[in-house]
DNA sequence: ACCTGAACACCGTTCAAGT
DNA sequence: ACCTGAACACCGTTCAAGT
């Protein structure tokens, strides 16, 4: 009995399954292979090396990443909706996604996105360079948080934990005497609390009316 | 004739260099031990495995990350500057903070700079938890740029650039009428400027009167 | 206490040979 | 056009043996 014939497709879709399964680390081109129940080599003809595979497995998450749908009723509003919009899909898929950063493309993703923001912000009455700051300002925040976040999770034990170096018996020499700020730094920081607050603040500032 | 007994300092001193020279992929266990004309199971018996040896030196590096010394009159202007001098210390050693940042310590590293930035945002008025909202809104911000910007770094070649998405000879659905902004949009981006215009814009909003 | 070579179980990739 | 096994040059790690 003959299995039917290797395609390109199948081969990306149990590339994409391993990765989503163990990380970009647990694919392997004999572990692929063997997934697949032919030789190494076939995968080689198929998809080229591993770099290319890789590269494909971006391209199509790239791709994947929906159109950006903008809600509330305030300039302001509306971009944080988007950004929370493209920190809960990079969220989705977080090994993909890792791929993807450590390829780069991790701003190329965000072109669709970009063109909502420069709507809004047009629409917030900014022009020109003003207004493709402000756009780039958001996008970088967003992508940056996202970024730091993945970063924390990695390793969710810290050492010492931001937490202990605040409720240290005596905390660090420019700490001031705030009992209530101390306490809140000890605490976890609540990432989706802390994202649209951020995001939040950015986007008021920069819509401002010009300073000088 | 033979060489003087290998030390683990002499071992961590030859990593750090290869790190330094070809990243932290360039640094191979057998590798090393060629470098330092030793066998390559010596290594195991001074600095442990691999993950042991990348874990000394991101101890090393998140120790060797300096104080910071605010400058400027107003807050807004000392928070800019502790952000622009995390931002250059980052900057200086891209693969060694390559390393700290895979596994996840690159807050670990920041905490002198929060301590600074605790100072500040206490100085400029806010107290308790919207005090440490505010000093970890700018420390992710910081931290997230950086991050932001490695990964541009790493990728000079964007698939199609920024620029050339908004440089089509018709623009995307949502494009307003704005050629100073579409201009804007093809330049590429000015890291240190949208740094400073990010991190000003940010903290001045959170430094700003309490809204409610 | 410190260093060694041999060996094991993995990698990605190439190549010549099959159908 | 598609698939194969064998071989090459790498890995990290362990282990038993040396001094």
């Amino acid at each position: 009995m003959t299995r039917s014939p290797l395609t390109r497709d199948e081969v990306l879709a149990a590339a994409a399954s391993l990765v989503k399964e163990h990380g970009p680390g647990g694919l392997t081109m004999r572990g692929l292979a063997a997934e697949l129940g032919t030789a190494v080599t076939s995968i080689y003809w198929h998809v080229g090396n591993r770099e290319q595979l890789l590269d494909a497995l971006v391209a199509r998450t790239v791709t994947e990443m929906g159109a950006i749908r903008p809600s509330g009723r305030t300039p302001v509003e509306r971009i944080v909706s988007v950004a929370g919009g493209l920190r809960r899909e990079l969220r989705a898929r977080p090994h993909l996604i890792a791929l993807v950063h450590e390829r780069g493309l991790t701003e190329r993703m965000f072109l669709p996105a970009q063109q909502a923001l420069v709507h809004e912000v047009h629409a917030a009455g900014l022009r020109g360079a003003r207004a493709a700051d402000a756009v780039r300002a958001v996008q970088f925040q967003v992508v940056g948080f996202v970024l730091v976040e993945r970063n924390r999770e990695r390793s969710p034990a810290q050492s010492p934990a931001e937490g202990e170096l605040w409720a240290l018996p005596q905390a660090p020499p420019t700490a001031p005497q705030d009992p209530a700020l101390t306490r809140a730094l000890s605490r976890p920081v609540d990432p989706e609390q802390l994202f649209l607050l951020s995001v939040r603040a950015l986007t008021e500032s920069l819509l401002a009316p010009a300073p000088g």
